[in-house]
DNA sequence: TTAGGTGCAAACCCTTTGCTTTCTA
DNA sequence: TAGAAAGCAAAGGGTTTGCACCTAA
């Protein structure tokens, strides 16, 4: 479930905790990867990150922010998702809690929202069904305020 | 919002309005295919409706398939969905109401569930945000009972 | 008869992988 | 210094498109 009350915790650390537990290693371009992504609010999606990233580094390949955005979803900084475009969008998770995505088909703008009576009612369905949640993801469709 | 509690439609008959509304044409391999798609139960991926529609036609190709599911789900006849494989999966939608999933990260299998108090809070949190819902779509990823 | 549809192959787009060089620990 | 990571290019996988031939209306 949620990081919903949490104390602030310090993303590279966590990162970094992550890179010793695997017996990988940190670099100049994770950490700047990371750094980029992270400090950066909205939903991007892999050329938004890329263009970010090489304005500091212009050597930074695709398959580095692959690999690396990866690293930063498995450790829980980064949540990914898929809203309709074929593409992936990334968003921090950092000190935040989880929430939604109201979706405008038309103008493709993104509003968040949070509920707790949703939050807790799937966790009831899951118990239901005694099935061991590990994230979820709800996407409403539809037109905003300024397209209908 | 929902198809709740109507009358059983006719498939076919909401397809053919559809086509003519739109100026086209009912042919043989729309029939088929929508045949084949709408009496299936569960999910669908792109090859497995083209295994079974190959079955009774052997020269149907992939392009006629998208090109018909995409048909389909705009009349609402089919939804499509991601469950994290890159590739969408199809279900139809014909006389039964909006559900959600739980999707099992180790077996992917998919279990379904409705839920009216979620979908009453989505509502709710739709009015709030002057938000015109189309559709939307709820999925939770963990490990079913037996993965656990 | 005439748009629209089909089927094939090629193109596309996003993402992953192979491989050589570079760099962290 | 060993082995992980980067960067490039090429491969992969799913989906869409161009085009010549076919077919519903």
């Amino acid at each position: 479930m949620g990081q919903e009350h949490q104390d602030p915790v310090d993303p590279m650390e966590v990162l970094t905790a992550h890179i010793v537990r695997k017996g990988l290693r940190m670099t100049r371009q994770r950490r700047l990867i990371a750094e980029v992504l992270l400090n950066e609010v909205g939903h991007l999606n892999i050329d938004e990150l890329f263009g970010l990233v090489r304005k500091k580094d212009p050597h930074v390949g695709y398959a580095t922010l692959y690999r690396t955005v990866k690293l930063l979803v498995e450790c829980g900084l980064v949540t990914s998702a898929q809203f309709g475009d074929g593409s992936a969008r990334f968003e921090s998770a950092v000190n935040r809690p989880h929430h939604d995505h109201l979706i405008c088909t038309e103008c493709a703008c993104i509003i968040e929202f949070e509920n707790e009576e949703i939050e807790a009612l799937q966790v009831q369905e899951c118990e239901k069904h005694n099935f061991l949640m590990r994230h979820h993801k709800m996407e409403i469709y539809g037109l905003c305020i300024n397209c209908q």
